[in-house]
DNA sequence: CTGCGTTTGTGAATCGTTTCAATTACGCGA
DNA sequence: TCGCGTAATTGAAACGATTCACAAACGCAG
């Protein structure tokens, strides 16, 4: 039924091996050979079983990615990063949804090291435990994003996002602002929990800040709002001068609130930060200022740690690469005539530990 | 180096044949047996060798799936849809991103073809060529999805954007509107013509209904302030008193032109509907009508077409579905004491073509 | 015309799993 | 104890591309 090398083979006058030559080292074949082969795969519709390709080469030319949801862009830029990495090797990037779900992450691990793809990139859930680790061992390197891995032992790219939370507040309190509140949503996400302790740490270096914290239900719009209304109802003094909202949905629903449906200007009266810088925020009424993740790049360089570690074979040596956020000033935090400069945006350097 | 079948049934002192048994029919095996073979594995960490059992099967477990963008919500719940059916049959998903792009489109298409997925679902760029139909002929099954097929042979899960403009005016023309805008950017995309047309055909069945058309430069939010401005800017009288957009994102920048920038009401002196019902719109200052599209139902479907294919293998009958999109009415079209009732949302029918 | 180096082509062996016809083991009634 | 039906197990063949040691063909200097 399916057309195979030896069809090829026997239409060209030739043998497998000169079939398989001219698929693979064209520069071992005579070219009036190679001619007659390529028609007779033309002819046929030949087309490479890749299946028995890998069975005999021991791994597929691809690599696999898990990631936690694919709706988020932080993810679909990782993603994008690492198939341009990817590709620049030539391999491929099969992407799989584990939609914050433990038994789908499981089940593509599986499938990835069933497929014996060259590696895997993934975002896990929740812990991580020893079967990672056991994948590695059986011979399918593994790369961490979004997470360090030190204390697993497993290569990782992953984010500051403490620096983030400093360079936010620190941003903040340039601008002249004294009376900051940082608003995030449940603190078990470590990512909440992290920026939040950048931003303490920007506060304490200045003794008359002061940085209270507003608990919000969730990262999202309607949280925001709803903490952007409480805001709005205080008696003027009572409050912040400034807000760091932990995402940016959090500051567009704080921002909806206070400039849209209230009378409160941004940032003359409250100066207003986000943090991942999603489209949305360039294009919101007042152009939200963010703290930017090199999300394309965190794929990229995940890519670059797994050829690393497949390499290496033997003398296993993770790595681990944390990626520097960046500032990106816009007008909610700095009044058009305010006359501030748009505080120089810090490199995203990786910095290996 | 790696643990074959052969290691294990040494291990567990059976046959290859028996261990093939335990995995494939537990059924055919007796238990104690089973338990040793389970051990071996466990003891020598086997994993599968899916090329092995792809050469010998014919067929890889997996089904591919070719995007034009990733990060587009859309999308992404096509794809959630398309692996809740798959799994349900046993099959995962594999997620390429053609990004737009013809070169990156047609290398998905190869992968796919020679890792003999069960079949491919695609949203092709540009033209449907003849190499389509080459794929399904060499026996990989391919469903188009937001694309008729009609015309080329190949199944297809579509959705009416047709029906679609037809359902958002005629929501306008029943509030009572009457000098009603269509804002859309390059016709050029099926999408916008074909929304527009539905549009003009709602107008059309009413004399007293104007429909004016204000173009676009793009789908996006900027562009949609752009226009607000310009709508802002006329004279009261000049004003439609109501506007449809081609997507949300247009509506947003529009509303965002509109009522946070300027001082018209929505939907007092301006009704605003937009299209895809993307999260935000549920979320934005005023609650944007919308008409949304059962996008994980698309991809669901698009599996089963894929599913059906497969086994007619032989006598193939294309077969056509079209997904009518669906009224979701919030506040930007009906004034809160407005008192009309939010017209009854148009079921999500499948109607076979 | 011989010998030797180079280029080009050959085909059997290999990868690891599944399948299936054949074999063995087992239980039980006669 | 024999025979027979059922259950359990076996092992060799097959899937299709790649590799590699080897052979053939060719060119050319001596």
């Amino acid at each position: 039924m399916t057309v195979s090398v030896k069809d090829v083979a026997a239409r060209a006058g030739v043998s497998v091996g000169t079939v398989s030559n001219v698929l693979n080292r064209p520069e071992k074949v005579n070219e009036t050979t190679a001619r007659r082969v390529h028609d007779a795969i033309a002819d046929l519709g030949f087309v490479r079983n890749d299946a028995a390709r890998q069975l005999r080469e021991g791994r597929s030319r691809s690599i696999g990615l898990v990631v936690l949801d694919v709706a988020n862009p932080f993810f679909t830029d990782l993603a994008r990063g690492a198939e341009n990495r990817a590709a620049e090797n030539g391999l491929s990037v099969l992407l799989g949804n584990s939609d914050e779900n433990d038994e789908r992450e499981k089940a593509y691990l599986e499938l990835f090291e069933e497929q014996r793809v060259h590696g895997v990139l993934i975002s896990p859930r929740g812990e991580v435990d020893e079967s990672f680790e056991r994948i590695r061992r059986r011979g399918t390197p593994i790369v961490l994003v979004d997470r360090d891995g030190t204390e697993h032992g497993l290569s990782s790219v992953a984010l500051d996002d403490v620096a983030g939370g400093y360079l936010a507040v620190s941003h903040l309190i340039a601008s002249g602002r004294r009376r900051i509140a940082f608003v995030g949503g449940p603190v078990s996400i470590r990512q909440v929990s992290d920026r939040l302790a950048g931003a303490r740490k920007a506060a304490a270096e200045h003794p008359e800040v002061t940085l209270d914290i507003i608990l919000a239900d969730s990262l999202s719009v309607l949280a925001g709002r709803a903490v952007g209304e409480e805001l709005r109802e205080r008696p003027e003094g009572d409050r912040p001068d400034a807000v760091f909202a932990a995402n940016d949905l959090l500051a567009i629903g704080i921002l909806q609130a206070l400039v849209m449906l209230g009378h409160v200007r941004v940032p003359e009266d409250i100066a207003l930060i986000g943090y991942d810088d999603i489209s949305f925020s360039a294009t919101a009424v007042i152009p939200l200022s963010s703290v930017r993740q090199p999300s394309e790049l965190i794929g990229y360089t995940a890519v670059d740690l797994l050829m690393r570690e497949a390499e290496q074979r033997g003398d296993y040596a993770p790595e681990h690469v944390v990626f520097q956020p960046e500032l990106v000033v816009r007008a909610s935090t700095v009044s058009p005539e305010g006359g501030r400069e748009g505080a120089a945006a810090a490199e995203a350097l990786p910095a290996a530990h």
